[in-house]
RNA sequence: GGUUCCGUAGCUCAGUUGGAUAGAGCAUCUCCCUUCUAAGGAGAGGGUCGUACGUUCGAGUCGUACCGGAGCCA
């Protein structure tokens, strides 16, 4: 299935594949094992002076009917010396592989210094795919909770573009519908058109245009149960009336603050370092979707029932998919069928990716099986990546509520935090723009970290003061291991570090860094085709903590010869160039020095 | 009521697709800066993996039922 690519693991499934041959054959059984099998077979022992690698016995056991042990033996007395191992030992029923320093430093210490670690191509299977995530509103603020799905979505896109495959990155803004009409609304009956024209200048007025929204649903909550109900209703519908028919004041002043939010959507995507291929914007399918529905209902492919229109899946517990309302207007699973369909047409994708919170789970099951009843063969390649909410200690976020905590103060608090707790001791050796860059990239790794380590499918309570507490797991731990190694290698500069000597590497310290190291580009495969980020998260935290005792352990400034120090700064080097193409991957910059 | 997800150390979470002695961080308690950055390292305590059956050589992992929490639908 997949391509091999861990010259290690490789190393090692021939040699066993010839063994278990000659072990089956002297056991007259038929033997039905594949190199990929194998290789697929060999897992790390649970610690490392047992072994680097294992290779259990037990399917083999089953077919030949012995104790797995007995194969065990059977297998490591056929399998004689193979090259870059050490030593093969059999305990119980494992058979554990121990590489020699040599074997290790050639498979990944060279090929991450000459960067060749990195060109693989992981999958030969790569159909094109498009991620669609980041589906903010425009007329609200973009909070904490948002930031999930955008490191989620953007860690995606670069993970699986690593691993071969072709994405094209999409988003999807919700620039219409009645939550636009209440900010409108309320800047218009409460707060004056006057303070708007003010606003004009202000470079926050994306903030601005949410905290009206807030202000709008606060108002028209208090007024719900007074005689201002109904005048409230009918100001809100002719607004809508007007955005629909694409003309009028509140049409002209739509098109303006819609601007207003997307200039901040702009803002926290540059500092994300987030870019998209392709905007999709929920104006643009809105009037095309309803078309859509009615075409499909004109040719006889939908339903009607108590005059709405769609389609029945109430067999299959999904209720009824209801595309038209009474009134002849559309509803979200009517537009994302649009969407869809413009997403199949406009790329020629076979496989499409969401990236939307769980609460969509039912939507999403709907829009993909409407999508194959209508006779779209990719809807079986749609997937719905859902991932648990962010919610604050005292509940669920909610604009509508007002109580959210807006991404870019979480941003301006982080960097501040970063550069008074820790940066203020290089205040007279820094420039301010060295302070302001390591700041930012330190707040971007503590915060893309934060977002990404948990599964997915587990909420995250965002408390303010846990976040800016940045010792332990976190995004700072593997940028400080990170900058440690560019501060050691701006000291010792050595001559030709690649003709490095790869058997001086034998502490133990270093054996296992190097035994860890290997396993990067199977990690980020795995993670990536099983749409995980966070098990990037764990392997890089891992990589900077066995980083770490190897710096205590072996210093390279106090080598005992210069070919040890240069073999160790090497390996050093090597371990920055995975943890900076790690980061990467999750889109967090790496600060030379912090 | 139907349906999906979650339950592992005091707290927050991992657990490599069923394998070796269940691991981290935080918090608590000890040590280590005249040595390449202490945002670090070494060590200690802390567990009935929600409960009960079942599947098998083997279950935190799979199945069934129940308990507790959350989401969505009606």
């Amino acid at each position: 299935m997949n391509l091999l690519h861990e010259p290690l693991r490789l190393s090692l499934t021939k040699p066993l594949l010839n063994a278990i041959q000659q072990v089956f054959k002297a056991a007259n059984a038929e033997v039905q094992v594949t190199e990929t099998e194998i290789y697929n077979q060999l897992v790390e022992p649970p610690n490392t002076d047992l072994g680097h690698l294992a290779f259990g016995c037990f399917m083999l056991a089953k077919a030949l009917k012995k104790a797995p042990p007995m194969v065990a033996n059977e297998l490591k007395a056929v399998l004689g010396s193979i090259d870059g191992v050490a030593s093969i030992e059999v305990a119980g029923p494992y058979l554990n592989f121990k590489f020699t320093a040599l074997g290790l430093a050639n498979a990944v210490v060279k090929p991450a210094l000459n960067q060749n670690l990195f060109k693989q191509k992981l999958s030969d299977k790569n159909p094109k795919s498009m991620i669609e995530y980041s589906q903010p509103n425009t007329h609200k603020e973009i909070h904490v909770g948002h930031m999930r799905n955008l490191c989620l979505g953007d860690a995606l896109v670069k993970m699986l573009r690593y691993s071969g495959y072709e994405i094209i990155s999409s988003t999807f803004p919700g620039d219409v519908g009645t939550h636009v009409a209440k900010c409108l609304w309320y800047i218009q009956n409460h707060v004056g058109l006057d303070v708007l024209a003010q606003k004009r200048n202000d470079p926050n007025r994306g903030e601005w245009l949410g905290q009206m929204y807030s202000a709008a649903n606060l108002k028209l909550e208090d007024e719900e149960k007074t005689e201002k109900y109904e005048t409230n209703k009918k100001q809100l519908t002719e607004i809508l009336k007007q955005l629909e028919a694409g003309s009028g004041a509140f049409y002209d002043l739509w098109k303006e603050t819609r601007g207003w939010s997307i200039e901040l959507m702009q803002k926290v995507y540059k500092w994300a370092g987030v870019t998209f291929d392709q905007w999709y914007w929920e104006s643009d399918v809105d009037a095309d979707s309803v078309k859509m529905a009615k075409k499909y209902f004109a040719e006889g492919q939908l339903i009607e029932s108590q005059g709405a229109i769609g389609l029945d899946f109430s067999s299959e517990t999904l209720g009824f998919c209801m595309l038209l309302k009474s009134d002849g207007t559309g509803l979200y699973a009517t537009k994302d069928i649009e969407l869809a369909r413009r997403k199949f047409e406009d790329y020629k994708i076979e496989k499409s990716i969401y990236v939307v919170d769980v609460r969509q789970a039912l939507h999403f099951k709907q829009v993909f099986k409407a999508l194959e009843i209508l006779g779209f063969s990719q809807a079986k390649n749609c997937y719905h990546l859902q991932y648990n909410f962010v919610e604050l200690p005292d509940g669920a976020m909610s604009s509508r509520k007002g109580n959210i905590v807006p991404l870019m103060d979480l941003v301006s608090q982080m960097k501040n935090h970063v550069k008074t707790e820790y940066l203020s001791r290089y205040e007279a050796e820094w420039s301010a723009d060295e302070v302001e860059s390591v700041s930012d990239a330190v707040a971007q790794g503590a915060i893309k970290y934060g977002m990404l380590r948990q599964d997915t499918n587990k909420k995250i309570v965002f408390d303010m003061a846990e976040w800016l507490k940045l010792d332990g797991e976190s995004g700072p731990f593997i940028q400080y291991s990170y900058a440690r190694i560019q501060s050691i290698i701006s000291k010792f500069t050595v001559a030709d570090l690649a003709s490095f000597d790869g058997t001086l590497l034998s502490h133990a310290a270093e054996i296992k860094l190097m035994q860890h190291l290997m396993n990067f580009n199977s990690v980020v495969l795995m993670a990536a085709e099983s749409y995980k980020p966070a098990l990037i998260c764990t392997y890089l935290y891992e990589t900077a903590k066995k980083f770490n005792v190897f710096y205590h352990e072996c210093s390279i400034g106090k080598a005992e010869t210069e070919e040890l120090k240069k073999a160790r700064l090497a390996l050093a080097s090597a371990t920055a160039a995975i943890l900076k193409h790690g980061l990467a991957l999750l889109s967090i910059p790496v600060p030379n020095r912090m």
